[in-house]
DNA sequence: GTAACCGTAATTGTATCCAATACTCCGAAC
DNA sequence: GTTCGGAGTATTGGATACAATTACGGTTAC
């Protein structure tokens, strides 16, 4: 009954699957999280939801306003500007860092990943979109740097995804992770950056003029 | 016996104590910080207490590894060097969107701040310090890089106690805010980015030597 | 149409219980 | 003396039930 055998965390498993489904648009913005519901459906008590909701809400994709239900955080244009410059400066910090540290397997590494989006659909495509720049800018061995980077990643992802679905964007940025790759891999950290930073501003302007007219 | 009257957020009160404790040293680095005893001394349950540990957990002053208590996070040069590298790219990105922004009212703000730092005692620095820089940052509005900053900046903070009061750093310190300050003046954000740059990379530099022989 | 009101429902917090795991301490073997 | 291992305790992760406060929605009165 209440005999759950301590699997590994109830909580993660909740945030993880929560945090999927926000960022896939399944749980559209503005929808209300009700605890007893989620707990309902996830097979626990209140407790390992509401640790979830925390977490979810420092995040920065939900919101939970004190005394009222937690809600998937609405798609703010200002907020995406906002974090698509947090996004530049940390990505950059981070290569910059990264590229004198890069052996020949972490290159390795990130070309395969950037083959394989080549030939990715639409769905696949923004796990290895991330998964290319989590790649090259592990090396530079800072863990809450990167760690910073992977969640303002998941943000922005969720403003992606209209991106690669609406405009097509995947061939436009298959082709500037190509040049990052070449700056990296020429050790040129400065040129690797300003194409980052350059890649960072490009979607991030062109989501903001599709996404403008879009009112809430 | 159980009649809490709803005070705002019994999770809030804790975790703000808990952090002031932590910052201060009160807790010292790796200090267990067991929920019983903990819902004990704030007469609480322990699922606000939990609450608040995980909150300090994400924050980094607190490490929290699943099944056992949660501890006072150690000092660790490393992170220092990290925390400073991205206070630097954060506090530089936030002050070179302020300085265009600030108004009169803004300096003079940062101004009459300053100058109370100049007389206050080492317990009163940090907190001035800390209100320096978000005054001169706020103007910005750039409300998650704002609240990015203030993270990093309290989880510096526990180091910086440190350099205050074994250093006497604080007169360094001001010197090179009133370098900052007139660059804000004078409008030349170039200028007073270069300076915060500075500035952080030098009190990182100084805290780094200090500490590093404190072997854990 | 708007404002006040009331009942329902949701949230915050408490108390208590259970199972599983981590920690401690002490004795035995080397 | 040091190290290894096991029993017993402490602590955590989680469930459940309950109390109290507060937000929300619909109805009614004006």
């Amino acid at each position: 009954m209440h005999k759950r055998p301590r699997n590994g965390s109830t909580t993660a498993q909740i945030t993880a699957t929560l945090r999927e489904e926000i960022i896939a648009g399944i749980l559209p913005p503005k929808a209300p999280l009700r605890q007893q519901a989620l707990a309902a459906r996830f097979q626990a008590s209140r407790m390992p939801v509401r640790e979830s909701l925390q977490i979810l809400a420092r995040e920065g994709l939900v919101t939970w306003p004190t005394g009222r239900s937690a809600r998937v955080a609405p798609l703010d244009p200002a907020e995406l500007r906002e974090i698509s410059e947090m996004r530049m400066i940390a990505e950059s910090l981070a290569l910059r860092l990264s590229v004198p540290a890069m052996s020949d397997h972490d290159l390795a590494h990130a070309r395969s990943l950037h083959a394989a989006a080549r030939e990715a659909d639409s769905r696949q495509f923004a796990a290895l979109n991330s998964a290319f720049h989590q790649a090259i800018l592990a090396p530079c061995n800072r863990p809450r740097l990167l760690a910073h980077i992977e969640e303002l990643g998941k943000l922005s992802q969720r403003y992606l995804m209209v991106a690669v679905n609406d405009l097509g964007y995947a061939p436009r940025s298959h082709d500037e992770h190509s040049r990052i790759l070449a700056a990296c891999k020429a050790r040129d950290a400065d040129q690797a950056c300003r194409l980052l930073e350059r890649h960072i501003t490009a979607a991030s302007t062109a989501l903001l003029a599709h996404l403008t007219p879009l009112a809430d």
